[in-house]
DNA sequence: TTCTAAGCGAGACGGTACGTCCAGTCTTAAA
DNA sequence: TTTAAGACTGGACGTACCGTCTCGCTTAGAA
């Protein structure tokens, strides 16, 4: 059986180093050209290092992505009473951090690693994904009291129906993502969440 | 000035090869794992006759991928005139090929690679995206005309609004892709798009 | 100025583990594959204890293989007033040792050692080889006042002649090492060296 | 079956390349120093050219060190009639390269490759230590009609007798080499070797 | 019909990065 | 303070592919 190693020991040093040797890189360079050589390098690092505490050039992103949103944890969205003009806040705000490279570079090669690697689409999911969903369904409920929104609606679904095309449209970038697109798109998907 | 081949001379029996070999590596080693000299090995071919005729891997994959949907090329959407009805069809069409990993597969590698390759994606839009997309509002203006769907409706949008969420379970895995999603996503979606 | 190490408190046991485990691991994997690392595992040693006593690999594999031959340090040669029937029983006895592999693969490694490092080769001399040399040349001047051998030899230029042929067959495995070869050596030598 | 590669299409630009920085590295840093990646960059060389076409640092430097001494094939030993000053004529050149450091370190190296590998001692054997060993008994056996050398004298013992001293002396570096030592070895050893 | 120029399968080449092993140094906890 | 343990930086290992570059060998038109 293979030797585990003891994170008591880490060098917390190592791993913030090499976790910003992989932002700055996936910045510059791009996902795919990035290695784990170029990281150790940058970092200041031994590779056995980069082995030892991560299993794979997808992983050492997802950390370096992950840290980058660190503190963002308890974030809960904005709750002015008015679901719409919430909605827009924080869609618009969604689609200023996707035009700053120094976040979209990384958060593109995060996307891509998880594409390919269910393992970390998990990790992913359970860490980010559904703490960040649950917080947007607590302001979906608290719209529904309100009466903004029908009462019997999915809201998983309804979730999907306003991220997806912010987050589709970015991915592939089929179309211009700006302020108006993020009030097109939340007005109309409230037409489909609307009591009726 | 580098010399260009000659499309005329170029082997039809080699081309064949080459996309088929991509096809069959993709499906069994994945994309990130899938090599040039592989696919070269698998056809029979050399190295030399794949750089020739495309410019990346990802050209190669994008190639693989293109003939697999070759054919439905002049495709058009079903109009028995019940747009609901169309719809779900067609969701439940697309839900089933999602579920074939022979299909699966090569579409997620060159989602991923699309990712990555603005080039790849402009040229993905051109090729593929725009003709279906076509396809697809060409349907909706039909149902606009019916009275089914506003008449003031973004067609673009009402497009994201109907797939993207389609889209995003499928390439994040983050939830079950069945035939009642697909039903209840066109549901939810034609609430915001019928008439006022 | 480094800081010297107190050889008082010295752990025996670990020196002893040390010694044992570099003599076991040259007989199992040769010179060339023995890793400071893995003799420290198997002696159950930390890697620091042993580069604080030895200053490289071949300084521990010299000490294991001293530790071989410890015991014969003041050992005499046989004198039964026959120089060439003395000769011969330490010669047979020499084919004998380079024929158990035991003996052979640490004495194997330690040439290899001493043929690159010009200062362990001193050490060597001085500790192991002069010793040796001295109780042989002792043992022809006895020889030589017995008027078996010529007063006016040069006893280093005999000791060689007697003994470089056999040590070159052994090193460079070329021709066998037999009772007989040893016989035929000593008494092709002798006839160089005795009187007029 | 490993794929054998093929040795007609061999580049004889980088094979030169890679025996000369191998001959300039030994002399430079030493045997046990000398690794393939500092071969390869001083050749200006890819790592696999020098796998491909050798199987270890050892035959490398084998080959390196074959090259230096490549036209002596067909050499014969001087016959002037007199075997003596014949012996002496070699046996002074012989020393004198050893005192050549641009010979003595690859030649070292050599030899403590073929101490370790038993496989590329056979090797060297049969390309350079039999003929040269064959031409050597040539020239005793001329000896032997001239009535210098005695008829029943084993010819291989004999070379051994007069070469092994010299050879063990450079190589542990056990005593001076010198013209006047090279002479007093071959006086010694025909001593030895003369008819009754 | 022969010539010639292209594409072709094959694979050696100079390189980059991989993931592993080990060297030699440094840190921690136990004895 | 020495020790066992083991994480650290760093360098080399031997392998896999990259993209380029010859090789001979088909395989067309053009001469």
């Amino acid at each position: 059986m293979a030797k585990q190693p003891d994170p008591s020991r880490r060098s917390e040093r190592s791993r913030q180093a090499v976790l910003a040797a992989a932002r700055e890189l996936v910045t510059e360079v791009g996902y795919a050209k990035l290695s784990i050589e170029a990281i150790a390098a940058r970092a200041g690092v031994g590779k056995q290092t980069i082995y030892r505490w991560w299993r794979s050039k997808g992983a050492v992103v997802f950390d370096a992505v992950l840290t980058l949103s660190e503190g963002d944890d308890g974030m809960a969205l904005p709750d002015t009473g008015d679901i719409e003009a919430d909605l827009k806040t924080v869609m618009r705000a969604t689609v200023a951090e996707f035009a700053d490279p120094g976040f979209e570079a990384p958060i593109r090669a995060l996307n891509t690693e998880i594409l390919q690697d269910p393992e970390l689409a998990a990790l992913y999911r359970e860490k980010v994904a559904d703490p960040v969903d649950e917080a947007k369904k607590a302001r979906l409920r608290s719209a529904q009291q309100a009466g903004q929104i029908a009462a019997d609606a999915d809201l998983d679904l309804a979730l999907e129906l306003l991220y997806a095309p912010l987050y589709q449209r970015w991915l592939l970038r089929s179309g211009p993502l700006t302020a108006d697109y993020a009030d097109a798109l939340v007005e109309l998907a409230l037409k489909a969440l609307r009591p009726a």
